[in-house]
DNA sequence: GTGAAAGCGCTAACAA
DNA sequence: TTGTTAGCGCTTTCAC
């Protein structure tokens, strides 16, 4: 590896001076400038991230923890994470974590000695001990699911409303055994959805009955399709569903088709998220969007910010029904 | 941050010895260790990867370049590496290149100076020379996607073999006009599947038809379907369609569906990757799985050995054509 | 078995 | 405008 000393040898001047010329943080000559960079160039030197960061106490790096990259939903909002951070001069690290507490502390060590600078969270907090404890001296902003009594910053949207206008809107198309098929209730959002979701039985004057009130614990295509298949045995079968999620929902679409009924006609449907896959379906999955690039861009910046020693402020954006065919 | 030097004080000992604890090389006695141990138990001491790395000059952190997280193939591939890197103690960074040159040296700038150790690369080859160039310093696998001609080790299937036989079962089930949605063939695993398409032709004496082969040039849903009205709107319509990604597959079912055909009946179709959603069109797609988690695994392997500064051998790994609704 | 000290590559304070 | 030098946190030789 070529080191900063063997540029300077080269280019006849001090360590100092190229470290300038890299960094350009004080006036170097013209003609010195032109020298170091021309040794830079024939050497090939790349400064040692290594070397500067242990100077500098800070790495430029921000690690994101999702729970796992399986899940599509997370893909439009490391999007735009990346390209918010890479303006910024960040790079990002994504890590998996798969809600093994473990893991994640393999990733919060790595910010405890410096090798990233902070964190951006998508993964429900899994231990809130260690995420408050950390986020007391390190940067971390939330995404998507947050913790509403710590106080740690958060980008998300606004779950509550946003059930309750998508079970709203299978009211007023004519269905009345509307069925719920929810994540665990451990998590924010599960039980944000879940309180619209009986905020719009409460208005029509529609019972909440808990046996269509479905919780899975995997967010996966065969979690949805286990959930429709118990639904659908039920002696009073739902008219329609409201899947926390895409994925579930498109796996609940799948059952019913294997029940030879009719969407939306014997059952319609709701998703949420509006992945790539739900314009795929047939029919077409009616869905809430969420501003997910935008979620993404937001969380990186407000990191970053906070990183620069700035004082931040939480945020819920806004989301959108997007109907289309099974509805 | 506590430091070693801390750790050292309260525990009466020099920072030698606090090393030589952390990292158990010499001896130390009973004793002192007890003590170190217990000063860093009450410090809360982590020693810092960037002290350590820049001094062995190692960071125990392997980068993973992939085009982009959203596609589904990579998926398992990546939990393959995770599993395995975390096992020999190391890291992963997922890196999305979008393909884009400029994102790509920057992480492989990352390598050489050091912040990781080593690349596996599942991005098709977007800039020989840089690759072939840091590959000569720095140890590089390449997984799925690779160069024949370079001598860089990877990890793949057979890709002719696969596509021939999925052309030969859809010739096996009567069908005739047989359309092939490819990737660009800058790629190899696009020559090496069309290859494999033509042998079956030439084995059953069909003439391969130019018109009948679409290129798309990004690999989503909406390239299916284009992809598909393409070949729809011709007078001689296919009866049949291998993709060369189940993402395409699904993209064209769709649209054959919009066009009121049936499949198989009318249009039989094959899929590639064994994405898990292919499981959930209606009908299933018959697709070719490939061993995604072992590849990632043995990439992974490959990759921590010639890092160790072994010899490491290139590998083919076996395929498997799944038969189901759509054929 | 243990400690002192050099040095990994870099930046920044201070001097010149 | 440029050079000298201390020191970031760690590991490892060399002495003792």
């Amino acid at each position: 590896m070529v080191t900063i000393q063997e540029v300077a040898k080269r280019a006849g001047v001090s360590v100092a001076t190229v470290s300038r010329v890299i960094n350009n943080r004080s006036k170097v000559k013209e003609k010195t400038r032109n020298r170091v960079e021309q040794a830079i160039d024939e050497l090939n030197y790349e400064p040692s991230v290594l070397g500067r960061n242990l100077r500098n106490s800070e790495s430029r790096l921000l690690l994101v923890l999702i729970p796992s990259i399986s899940n599509p939903f997370y893909t439009e909002i490391i999007n735009g994470i990346e390209d918010t951070s890479i303006k910024e001069g960040y790079n990002i690290l994504l890590c998996e974590t798969d809600s093994n507490p473990k893991r994640e502390a393999i990733y919060f060590n790595l910010v405890r000695n410096r090798m990233a600078d902070g964190i951006i969270l998508m993964d429900p907090t899994i231990n809130r001990k260690n995420v408050l404890e950390l986020a007391t001296n390190h940067p971390i902003v939330q995404c998507s699911e947050f913790d509403k009594e710590g106080n740690i910053s958060y980008v998300s949207i606004d779950n509550e409303l946003a059930a309750y206008q998508a079970v709203k809107h299978l009211i007023k198309i004519g269905k009345k055994r509307i069925a719920f098929i929810n994540s665990d209730e451990k998590f924010l959002y599960a039980r944000e959805r879940r309180a619209g979701y009986e905020k719009a039985f409460r208005e029509f004057n529609i019972a909440v009955e808990k046996k269509r009130i479905y919780n899975i614990n995997q967010l996966n295509f065969e979690s949805g399709q286990q959930a429709m298949r118990t639904l659908l045995n039920q002696e009073e079968k739902p008219d329609a569903v409201f899947a926390v999620s895409d994925v579930l929902a498109i796996g609940a679409l799948k059952e019913i088709h294997a029940n030879g009924l009719k969407v939306p006609d014997d059952i319609a449907i709701i998703g949420f998220d509006k992945i790539s896959f739900s314009n795929m379906t047939h029919p077409t999955l009616t869905t809430v969007s969420q501003p997910m690039y935008r979620m993404g861009c937001i969380s990186a910046s407000m990191l970053i910010n906070k990183i620069k020693g700035e004082e931040v402020e939480s945020m819920l954006l806004e989301h959108e029904l997007v109907i289309r065919e099974s509805t």
